[in-house]
RNA sequence: GCGAAAGUGGCGGAGUUGGUAGACGCGCUGGAUUUAGGAUCCAGUGGGAGAGAUCCUGUAGGGGUUCGAGUCCCCUCUUUCGCACCA
């Protein structure tokens, strides 16, 4: 029968004494070099999901190799747990977000515990807890007195299950990024946080140390700097301007015509005298109820009417017709494009579908376009034609000439543009936090004072009665005077996006129990940046880069010293089971708590570290995580079985080299030291954890390998006792609380990491029989054992020897002889 | 369409500077043990030929550089991810 190792009771017994003894307690301001790591909180959804499990396995593994190297590490975890599923579940089951979420934070904490991870619970965070959101609401005004804050009406992106607005970052294929729902546009007005104000700084990823290059270009591709021109259109009986972006000034004198989306004001304008049932007003209103993924995709066919005005092309004064299209975006640029049909593959679509007349601008040198053969637009540089002043120019070239000149004539400029927007943080919903203003009819928009922060969330309110945010039927909460005059007053009952509240939380753990301010500067500038942060790659953009925007804000109200939140960041993979990632909704989950109870918590982190590298997507696999167990099971028994002698032999290096040492064992004293190298190398200069424990894994073959280690002389019994002592302390980093119970059971008072980070002899690695590869052109014909000083000519000597090498040379001459040094003999011969 | 990353046994994956491809684990096969199942232990395991030594072949496909290529270069295919009417 076989024995599995008591994991519950070793698990339990280690977790008892690492929190009693405070190992995880981070210190501020210690002597020692601070290391922190952190991982990206989770959202209180219930339990642990293997995706956590795995998050926290890497950024453990990490922490405690900072903790033996003799970091002052810190590792903390809280909760991200405003937001909308809380909402939506309690309105299921008729109770209060307030209530199911703390449930969910109590078993979560539990279940972080039962796992082992060594996190500093003293500073815990929670943003649904008004001792954190005050400084949210806090830091939301510090943005607003510093002019970073403003509303504004305009079409947002409207989830309509969501009920809410969501951020622009929010939006995937036109669709919710939580619930898929496809997404309209509605005018609403709302908050915006001025984040264009960092474009600049926000591509500038030269302060982190170590961060994918793939996150690096999602941001920089979101923020979608281009360089161009804007020109002022005049409109012909109107004084009226209509501003374009082009990035292609050098096709100015082609415009045949121009753009607009309905959206744009002067559109708007225009309808406001248009009769409700014309074409033109019907059109605008077709267009601007498509849905956000119908109007953009490329397919839509590029469709528009004509508005009867026109406006001035500012070179040459020509008469441009303006039509109103479904194929410009308001939020690009100017909303508004000069259309160059000759040079424009959407303008040319356009102009040849309602016969707008095209104008070449730009020749082909090579082979002349012909007007009437075209079909397609010419986008490529060429020589500018019909271009007054310019023509026979380069067209690249007259890029900086034509606006350079119409600088001059005050009609234009050189830009740059931005695909960023601002992020509109306004949410219609309830489980957030309140944004700090007041309506008053006096005094207008009033931000509440610092002293009667914070605005509390009225718990009791009507969920779920109506689809409005319920913080409108809320009269009491809402119903206030206004700080400055003591008239009546209302609140704002929009709420803030939860990725407000994560944007600054990695500060709030260097002093989460501050009730003066966020936190204390001193701790901030202490801990920051994150040395290590870890977290899914889904948050490339969104909370990565609104976390950067934070900290670049605090950072320029003196709040921190640092330019950037996160040091290092590494994206780990997903956990896929089936082909799929684990989700509730296609009902391919596993159960971390299960696969703890059955197999403990070792195991699980042993496999989710042993079956890809971090940044790979993890299989599950039933049958690889009995591996690991056995694998950990493999060791116990080692010490088990071995036990008095690795007791009674381990640190007695005076009993070294009283006999001498068997080549055997001489093999095994490599194979400690060549481990140890290896697992350090790993986790230190590659994150690689999967080759770390393989590492582990094959040395302990190595150890099996040597059958009865009773028999043993004294020198090798001590080498024996060193390859099994070194175990615990390298596979401490992925399964600590075996490695501790083995520690102890070899005698070892301490705890495994307070003896430092283990460390090899470079003698023991060196070889002094080396293994040559012969090989004939290329493939491999025998094999050579020398020692090491064996001379080159003596090597080529000896293979020339070997039997198997003088068969495939029979016939042959040999041209060169090539030695690579403790490598391989490469012979040329024909 | 554009951009990035990747493609290695039955599977997850090693292969760090061009130098023994397939470490380690899973699975599978044979054996030992066991009343049986499970578990454990030992041996084997890319494909093909051979009793064996050994030989041929093999890292998506094709070409190239090199004494030597999974690794470098060119072309093609496939997959994944990101962007996608951005003027």
């Amino acid at each position: 029968m076989f024995m599995e190792y008591p994991f519950e009771k070793i698990e339990k017994k280690w977790q008892k004494i690492w929190a009693e003894k405070k190992i995880f307690d981070a210190e501020d301001f210690s002597k020692k070099p601070k290391y922190y790591v952190l991982s990206m909180f989770p959202y209180p959804s219930g339990a642990l999901h293997m995706g956590h499990v795995s998050n926290y396995s890497i950024a453990d593994a990490i922490s405690r190799y900072k903790i033996m190297q003799g970091y002052n590490v810190m590792q903390p975890m809280g909760y991200d747990s405003f937001g909308l599923p809380a909402e939506n579940c309690a309105i299921e089951n008729n109770s209060h977000p307030r209530v199911t979420t703390d449930e969910n934070i109590d078993i979560m904490r539990n279940q972080f515990d039962a796992i082992g991870f060594g996190l500093d619970w003293e500073r815990e965070v929670s943003t649904c807890h008004s001792d954190y959101y005050r400084w949210g609401q806090w830091l939301f005004k510090r943005m607003y007195e510093k002019g970073l804050v403003y509303k504004k009406k305009s079409f947002v992106n409207w989830c309509d299950d969501c009920q809410t607005v969501l951020a622009n970052e929010q939006v995937e294929d036109g669709k919710c990024w939580r619930c898929e729902t496809v997404v309209r546009q509605k005018e609403l007005e709302q908050w915006f946080f001025k984040i264009t104000e960092y474009a600049e700084e926000l591509l500038d990823f030269s302060k982190v140390i170590n961060w994918p290059e793939r996150v690096k270009t999602m941001q920089t591709n979101w923020i979608g700097k281009s360089f161009g021109t804007e020109m002022w259109f005049k409109l012909k009986d109107s004084d009226d301007i209509i501003k374009v972006f082009t990035t292609r000034p050098d096709t100015i004198f082609g415009c045949t015509f121009m753009a607009l989306p309905p959206e744009h004001p002067l559109m708007i304008k225009w309808l406001e005298d248009e009769p409700e049932d014309s074409k033109l007003t019907k059109f605008c209103e077709k267009v601007m109820n498509e849905d956000k993924i119908t109007r953009t995709s490329e397919d839509t066919t590029k469709e528009g009417i004509f508005t009867g005005r026109y406006a001035l092309n500012p070179v040459n004064g020509e008469k441009v017709q303006i039509w109103v299209t479904n194929y410009v975006l308001m939020d690009y640029g100017t909303g508004a494009v000069m259309a160059v049909p000759a040079h424009d593959q959407r303008d040319f679509e356009f102009a040849k579908k309602y016969e707008i007349p095209i104008k070449i601008v730009i020749q082909n040198s090579e082979k002349s376009l012909i007007l009437e053969e075209m079909t397609e637009a010419y986008i490529e540089p060429g020589i500018l034609v019909n271009s007054a002043q310019f023509d026979g120019m380069e067209s690249v070239a007259s890029q900086k000439a034509i606006t350079d000149w119409m600088t001059e004539q005050k009609t234009g400029k050189h830009t740059i543009t931005y695909k960023l927007r601002d992020w509109g943080i306004s949410r219609q919903r309830y489980w957030g936090t309140p944004i700090p203003i007041v309506y008053c009819e006096h005094c207008g928009t009033v931000l509440v004072p610092d002293e009667d922060l914070p605005v509390k969330l009225p718990e009791d309110v009507q969920l779920g009665k109506t689809t409005q945010n319920p913080l409108l039927s809320a009269k009491e909460w809402m119903n206030t005077t206004c700080p400055e005059c003591g008239g009546g007053a209302t609140r704002e009952t929009d709420t803030m996006d939860t990725f407000v509240d994560s944007s600054w939380y990695f500060a709030r753990y260097a002093d989460a129990k501050n009730d003066k301010v966020p936190f204390d500067k001193k701790k901030a500038d202490y801990w920051l940046p994150v040395d290590q942060y870890i977290g899914g790659i889904e948050h490339a953009v969104m909370h990565l880069m609104y976390a950067r925007f934070f900290h670049k804000f605090m950072r320029d109200i003196g709040m921190v010293s640092s330019d950037e939140p996160f040091a290092r960041l590494l994206t780990q993979g997903m956990v896929i089971k089936d082909g799929a990632k684990m989700s509730k909704s296609k009902g391919n989950t596993i159960d971390p708590q299960y696969i703890i109870d059955r197999y403990g918590a070792d195991t699980v982190r042993v496999f989710m570290l042993f079956a890809s590298p971090p940044e790979k997507d993890v299989e599950w696999s039933d049958e690889g995580v009995k591996g690991a167990f056995r694998f950990l099971n493999r060791v116990w028994r080692l010490f088990e079985e071995n036990l008095e002698l690795i007791k009674e032999n381990v640190a007695t290096k005076e009993r070294e080299g009283t006999q001498s040492i068997s080549s055997e064992i001489k093999e095994l004293r490599y194979s400690t030291h060549h481990t140890i190298k290896k697992v350090l190398d790993d986790i230190e200069n590659r994150m690689q954890f999967n080759t770390a424990i393989a590492a582990i894994m094959e040395h302990l073959n190595n150890i099996y390998g040597i059958t009865e280690p009773e028999k043993l002389n004294d020198t090798d019994k001590a080498v024996y006792a060193e390859a099994c002592a070194f175990i615990p302390r390298l596979l401490y980093f992925f399964a600590p609380h075996i490695s501790e119970e083995l520690w102890k059971l070899i005698g070892k008072e301490n705890l495994v990491h307070e003896f430092g980070i283990p460390e090899y002899n470079p003698e023991y690695l060196f070889k002094d029989e080396i293994t040559y590869v012969v090989q004939i052109m290329g493939k491999i014909r025998g094999k050579l054992e020398v020692p090491v000083d064996t001379s080159q000519e003596e090597i080529k000597k000896l293979a020339l020897e070997i039997e198997n090498v003088k068969k495939h040379l029979e016939g042959k001459e040999v041209k060169k002889i090539i030695v690579v040094p403790k490598k391989l003999v490469s012979i040329v011969a024909k």
